[in-house]
DNA sequence: GTGAAAGCGCTAACAG
DNA sequence: CTGTTAGCGCTTTCAC
């Protein structure tokens, strides 16, 4: 009889192996293999027979045997810190895309947004000897880094722009992102302008860049308002008058994030401040609902799902054996200008 | 020397194996296999050896070989139909954080939304021969359905409600749900009520939930309009729109996502008609926004993250061999009255 | 508490 | 194009 969906087992009994669909195919173990590995090298009329027995049979390769023998494995392990950040969830999601159809499976460990356990969680999963890794986030750890350097597999590092990836990156350029909303912040004239957020890591070089952008038209940036760790509608909102406090005057804030903004816009509504009249707010992610916020948000658009598509792509590409041309792609950051800053 | 990260290879040279270390630690190898494994069927003393002979050869256990002899996988395969969609990556991060920790890995597989494929995707990861599985969402082709409790291993299904679960489930009660905003709409007075979304599947259910709450107030469901497929904020913008259009009387309006409800409030908001005042508008799903759209949104609240926590700590209780006392549970859903239906 | 031998199921290497 | 042999690295089984 013909199972549809086969376990390997017929009942409760042993495991339907090569060897069993050999027998029924009139053929030898190693010509069943290669009927299902590479069909080209079996003949046509084997190869049918072949594959009737194994479908007469129920049988389903064993992937623990068949690359133990092999020393190769079809795993890539994809490491995220965050599948609540809808930004990782979404990269995540394009490297499942990009990997569909090959004959990679993904397996998930998760990061957590603390640097020591890294190498642990590396650690975890080198047991299923991984041909390749990718990383929704960059590493952190120079141990982790270096480790990971010395296994010899492929390795895709996300969203960071670090000069020195471990060896290949799909991310963008924090530093231009920065830039845009400085020179934006410049073109619409504001004079006193915040930045609210992340102040380390690769949010470092946004910070860098907005100053930048800003220099251009003559302005400073006149407060950092750090908000680290999680943050919420809430601490947005608690942000607006936090920053409104500390500098009066203040006619322009950057957040980090689009829910931050989102928190200081639903706060000015509440308190009647009017933006973009007396204050502007931009935010960064351009996350679905930032275009039907009232006012409409500004931010910066990142392509979070294309970033994970492209990194899937590149790491098969890789472990195709093509060549990759560029270790590092930085995707364009795009200016969404919209009502929250225009004046 | 000490490699802090091993992978199970020194150099460009063959792989460290069991029989290494067992030299290093001058014991066999079983007795390291036992020492990693069974830590307490070793003395003590010999098990301290060991573990330095590990660290010093940088050994890494092969979980190829070890699956393949032992005949146990550590792998739970997770499908997942999108990580777009919030409330399913929350759920996998629920499950994620539920199995951090235990010996488990997981593994993705993506079903898509269609069920065509369903069969096709379950196969291509029996090679691995997870020791479960778990379906962000239920198994909706029968064929697939049979074939996995074939499968005799634990079978995990989440967000539905199906009463014949083909193993374990962890879901919440559609019917309930759209009860309890019937319930609230016949409350708050309303007279020519609407529903619009998803009307297949589950959503079914939900509809006869809330065409029943709002029969205990005498009130009957003046009209069902189906968006079916993906739903943003623009498709709620329009269905706003067509709903008035179609029903002029219209006073209240139950949204089968909070996107499709956040979409029409944007879209009253923006052609000057009064939320509630006018109409009355809800939604599902409780995401994080919800409570700070103007006017805050009444929303049903779903435990996305508890319902995939939940499901992974099932799922290793009955690996462990724990006997589960309800192989379906359904977590409460709760009712979130803000102001957009508060007259 | 430890060890010797065997074999899990597959495919690489070699042979024809 | 197909087959024979051997062995991937581990842990089960049985023995002491």
């Amino acid at each position: 009889m013909v199972l549809t969906l086969g376990n390997g087992r017929k009942g409760a009994g042993r495991p339907v192996r090569v060897e069993d669909v050999a027998r029924v195919a009139g053929v030898s173990p190693i010509t069943v293999s290669r009927a299902l590995s590479y069909p080209d090298k079996v003949k046509e009329e084997t190869r049918t027979r072949v594959l009737e027995a194994v479908a007469q049979t129920g049988y389903v390769v064993n992937r623990f045997a068949s690359s133990l023998r092999s020393g190769h494995s079809n795993i890539i392990t994809v490491f995220v810190s965050s599948l609540l950040n809808p930004h990782f969830a979404t990269s995540v999601q394009g490297i499942v895309d990009a990997v569909e159809g090959s004959s990679y499976h993904l397996m998930f460990a998760q990061t957590g947004y603390s640097e020591m356990l890294e190498i642990d969680v590396v650690e975890s999963v080198l047991p299923f000897r991984p041909a390749g890794v990718v990383f929704t986030g960059v590493v952190r750890a120079d141990q982790t880094r270096t480790a990971l350097q010395n296994l010899g597999i492929p390795v895709m590092e996300m969203w960071g722009n670090r000069p020195d990836p471990i060896d290949m990156l799909v991310g963008s350029s924090s530093y231009d992102a920065g830039r845009l909303m400085g020179e934006h912040f410049g073109e619409c004239g504001f004079r006193h302008v915040a930045y609210c957020g992340h102040t380390i890591d690769r949010t470092a070089q946004r910070i860098d860049g907005f100053r930048d952008g800003l220099a251009k038209f003559g302005l400073e940036l006149e407060l950092v308002h750090p908000k680290d760790g999680t943050r919420n509608f809430a601490d947005g909102m608690n942000a607006l008058d936090e920053i409104l406090e500390a500098l009066p005057d203040c006619d322009a804030i950057f957040f980090g994030t689009d829910v931050l903004a989102s928190g200081a816009i639903v706060r000015a509504v509440d308190r009647d401040i009017d933006i973009p009249g007396r204050v502007a707010i931009a935010g960064y992610g351009d996350l679905d609902f930032t275009p039907h916020v009232r006012p409409s948000l500004t931010t910066l658009h990142v392509s979070s799902y294309e970033m994970g598509y492209e990194a899937g792509r590149m790491l098969l590409k890789r472990l195709n054996g093509e060549a990759i041309s560029n270790l590092v792609i930085l995707q364009p950051i795009r200016l969404e200008a919209r009502d929250s800053t225009n004046r």
